[in-house]
DNA sequence: CTTGGCATTCTTGTATACAAAAACGTTGAC
DNA sequence: GTCAACGTTTTTGTATACAAGAATGCCAAG
């Protein structure tokens, strides 16, 4: 034996969610899974407890578990708290953030920059959450920061979807900028409308995106 | 076999930490537990999965499940995250209310005063708690509202304990009016502000609380 | 007396076996 | 032909058995 096989599975199966292998309302097969990833049904179930609690899947008593994809009104919402609390950590961090900090913020937003330069969306993706991510540890709370990685987390892959808008990524990259300034000149109020702004504004592209494919389809 | 056991576990020991049967740092014996539940371990493993998601409970691999009760720094910190949720959802609130609603609140409202009256805490607690319930749903957000009630819910032992200073029960409400009135108005910001504080406040208290245990500890 | 290594014991993680509930198909009655 | 009821099958929930890692204590060597 290994170790904590249940682990493995639970984020091989959030991988296969992502990657559109299993979709919205899919019922995922213990025994099937199970012989699959050559395991028994035991840590399979570890893990879709485990995917339960990230809301990736949905356990319904006696039935099973089935995978649940967020909805474009759930993800309209969670793009709109998602903006509310980058707003909270980007007013707390004015505030608080150290040289230091914003040293790094200046490096990932210059990575960023040369990343879209190169057409590289990959590297622009991990720099960007990069600099998030300093905001989040900035705002001084630990708590917070850990809600907002884990809502950015749980977005991560429509996010992606919405950068192929034309021109979407230097405009985003135009709002790095300003987010960085009003944290430079520690303007909470700014930096937290701001923010809210940098990330609605995904919201509301993911949305015209939404809205597009539907008529496409049409 | 009746069904599902491990949602009752999960619950009943959910009960067992926040009434101080286990405090922090204790680890949970599974066969020791098994027994005194008179289950096996399975169910009981499923149950510390469900409550490690609620951040009751850390699991260890290979160690075992822990209670994690947060300390004074985290809970001050959650108390800050719980302020700008329900001045989020306050703002929200304000644009969206429903006139039943508002109605609603208004009742919530008068059966806490009567509570406070009466001196029935418990039915406050719960008056109370149905006042910011209606707040969140009418955010229109369901995502926002069911992060809101999460969190709510995870500090409620901690907030009983903040209302027992003198005077707090009447300065919260009017604190209520206050929020009621802006939402009645619609100025959005004000509902905000007016949450923030209402919910912000009770983590000074708490702060205060615990400064008072501890001087009078030494 | 202290410390390091080894063996024993305890506890967690996984597999398998069993029980009960839900899904499914078949058959029979109307 | 349709629908309902019953039996079969599948699948989930739980118990138990087994394997492997961590903790503990003992003994010996310095």
């Amino acid at each position: 034996m290994e170790q904590r096989r249940a682990d493995n599975i639970a984020e091989q199966l959030e991988e296969l969610i992502f990657n559109g292998t299993f979709s919205d309302g899919d019922r995922l097969d213990e025994v099937r899974l199970a012989e699959q990833f050559g395991v028994s049904r035991t840590p399979l179930r570890e893990a879709f407890q485990r995917l339960a609690l990230s809301g990736l899947v949905e356990l319904i008593p006696r039935r099973g578990a089935f995978v649940r994809q967020p909805g474009p009104v759930e993800l309209m919402e969670m793009f709109e708290v998602m903006a509310e609390l980058e707003a909270v950590c980007g007013r707390l961090a004015a505030l608080r953030i150290t040289d230091q900090a914003l040293e790094e913020l200046r490096d990932a937003n210059a990575k960023c920059q040369a990343a879209v330069e190169a057409r590289d969306s990959d590297e622009y993706y991990a720099e960007n959450e990069r600099f998030h991510r300093i905001i989040y540890q900035q705002s001084g709370n630990n708590f917070l920061a850990q809600e907002a990685a884990k809502l950015h987390k749980r977005l991560k892959p429509f996010r992606r979807q919405q950068l192929r808008f034309r021109g979407r990524m230097a405009q985003s990259m135009a709002e790095h900028e300003h987010i960085m300034r009003a944290l430079e000149m520690g303007t909470s109020d700014l930096a937290a409308d701001t923010l809210r702004d940098h990330v609605a504004v995904q919201g509301e592209k993911f949305h015209q995106l939404m809205a597009a494919l539907k008529s496409a389809a049409e």
